[in-house]
DNA sequence: CCTTGCTGCTAACACGCGTTACCAACGCGC
DNA sequence: GCGCGTTGGTAACGCGTGTTAGCAGCAAGG
């Protein structure tokens, strides 16, 4: 029987089909079927043990056995079988927007790894090339968990493509992401804190970030409104120091004292342009961040800063996907977790 | 017969089973046999027109007929069985070391990404979180990418969890990696052209990047004996204002008047050292960092660097992926492409 | 007439696993 | 003896797909 197997496999492996290679060493893969003929039991008890399930009554001795087994022989379960047959798969596919992404987003993703596999979920990312859903639907992800939150069209594509779990929602309240517009209630709240009275918001030019950047300058303007000023003078820069340059001189015309940049690469391209126009920082104009990137307190002077908790952030998202994995559905979108103001020099 | 199965499958919904939601919307997936239904013709016709079988005739009229049923029903096939079935999946996973990933990863992520979709491959990326050989099985990769190579041991260990493919391999010269050898040539060689005899340079603490770090200095202290002069005198240091000025302190010492860093974060940490010691760059110091972040043009004085061609080099890397899995097994590892510098006001 | 070969298609198996229905043995109460 | 519950297991089905062997139907050649 397991000769006939082979022999046809044999034949099917010397047809030149393309991509297929001579197997040439581990020739065959270990199954559960291995592990039961070593153990001395069926495939069925293995399966049973080797998952766990409960209300089976199997004696000590007999597991054992078979763990012993598996671990001998090295079994490691096929994942695509696994899936086919329990129609739900293990991975959790984190979509990563095309941004270049800070080591603030690389720690948050080595969080949420971790807390997911301590539910026996694992973590894959994507970052760019293929559309997500199709993605989503080659791996069979069964959750889909993205930085910020999803438009309406793109969560529903993602369903039909086979995820059950899919967060952030789209805010139904008119998707500004509420912890977004925290950071930027924490930027301008240090800065009027500091006796500012004219702010100015400096924006990127790269379309794949505006959305965040609208909810941030939506937290900076609330803060205004609610430190009784008026709201922040806009401007857009790329990272190259003549956008800067030409950014500050309108901040300047309008008489702005403070600007709070969209993030730290931004507000060190501020700096450059304030350096440029022979303004000292921040005296002439004060200059907040967020991520707090690792060359941050390196640039002259230390630049001020945003952080983010995203030990908390990513424990608390891997929950809110185990939680719906378990079929609460209507789970709300985890904010990222306690951003908080890291004073230095800039401001 | 179709009845049978899914009220099959509703006794089985009944029952509370962890983790089994209630399929309220989009109730069963669509198969191929209902693309097969549709278009009245069998499954196994259905998978030929499909996947584009060669020494199949099919008549175009059927052939239509198949591909439009699948078009209105929105079929798309079953990742896992078609992995199941075939033997073999169409993912390619990326490690991407425990560093923090800059831009120039980034990029390279994208390129290959996009090249890899040209074949019909899938790339999947992974940060952290669980080792890598269990996510290689999980995912069922036919092959694994490294953005520099494995040792021979994680390579064994991937090859056992099912990668048929393994980039780029452990170079059996002794684990030199060629391509960071020559952006470490690069640098040095810039600052001895511009005239310096004394070269330093800057090791990041960090034990992830130990391995590429490592490869890169023997760059650097090739190029120096190429040019007749000293090996550079090495100095470990963090992100940290503190550390650069300890390491510039040393190198001062020894009568270093330049620096290659093992990055542009590194770099800027060595000018804020400089900065911290009272030094003009580049009249005291000059420094030179790799990678070309954005913020490497804003910082002051804009910083020397080293830029790779990544779009070539993730094309080239995907044809590599490519090639192997159609059989040709020895590819060499090929190189990161075209690394070039860019003077700035740092040398 | 029979053979041969081609066209167009299908039945049936295999992939590795989770799961259900069922079974043998045994002990216990009647 | 019979019924019944518990213990410790197994045979068999289904998941959705790729692949192979094979089967009608038809035409051409002998």
């Amino acid at each position: 029987m397991r000769l006939l197997k082979s022999a046809a496999r044999y034949i099917c492996m010397s047809r030149p089909v393309i991509g297929e290679r001579p197997m040439t060493r581990s020739s065959r893969r270990i199954t559960s079927e291995d592990v039961a003929r070593a153990a001395g039991v069926s495939r069925t008890t293995v399966s049973f043990v080797l998952n766990d399930r409960p209300g089976q009554s199997i004696p000590m001795e007999t597991r054992q056995r078979v763990l012993e087994a598996a671990r001998n022989l090295g079994y490691r379960p096929h994942a695509s079988a696994r899936t086919l047959a329990a129609g739900r798969s293990d991975l959790v596919l984190l979509a990563i927007p095309d941004t270049r992404l800070g080591p603030a987003t690389s720690r948050f993703v080595e969080e949420l790894a971790a807390a997911l596999a301590e539910h026996g979920l694992t973590l894959i990312t994507h970052l760019a090339g293929a559309p997500l859903p199709d993605v989503c639907a080659t791996v069979n992800a069964s959750a889909v968990v993205g930085l910020s939150p999803f438009d309406a069209e793109t969560a529903d594509a993602l369903r039909r493509a086979g995820a059950e779990v899919v967060l952030p929602l789209p805010d139904p309240r008119g998707g500004v992401d509420e912890a977004m517009e925290q950071v930027g209630r924490l930027q301008a709240g240090h800065l009027i804190d500091r006796g500012h009275r004219r702010l100015g918001y400096a924006m990127p030019v790269h379309r794949g970030l505006r959305a965040m950047a609208d909810a941030r300058l939506a937290g900076v303007t609330a803060a205004c409104a609610t430190g009784g000023i008026d709201p922040p003078v806009v401007a857009e820069l790329g990272l190259a120091v003549a956008d800067a340059s030409r950014a500050v001189t309108r901040w300047r015309a309008a008489e702005v004292t403070a600007v709070c940049a969209y993030n730290d690469e931004t507000a060190i391209a501020v700096l450059a342009g304030a350096h440029d126009q022979g303004l000292a920082v921040p005296a002439d104009l004060a200059v907040i961040g967020v991520d707090d990137i690792p060359t941050a307190k390196l640039v002259t002077p230390a630049l001020s800063t945003i952080r983010f908790d995203v030990h908390e952030a990513g424990r608390r998202r891997a929950e809110a996907v185990v939680a719906a994995l378990a079929g609460q559905e209507p789970v709300s979108s985890p904010d990222i977790g306690g951003p908080s103001v890291v004073p230095r020099d800039s401001t």
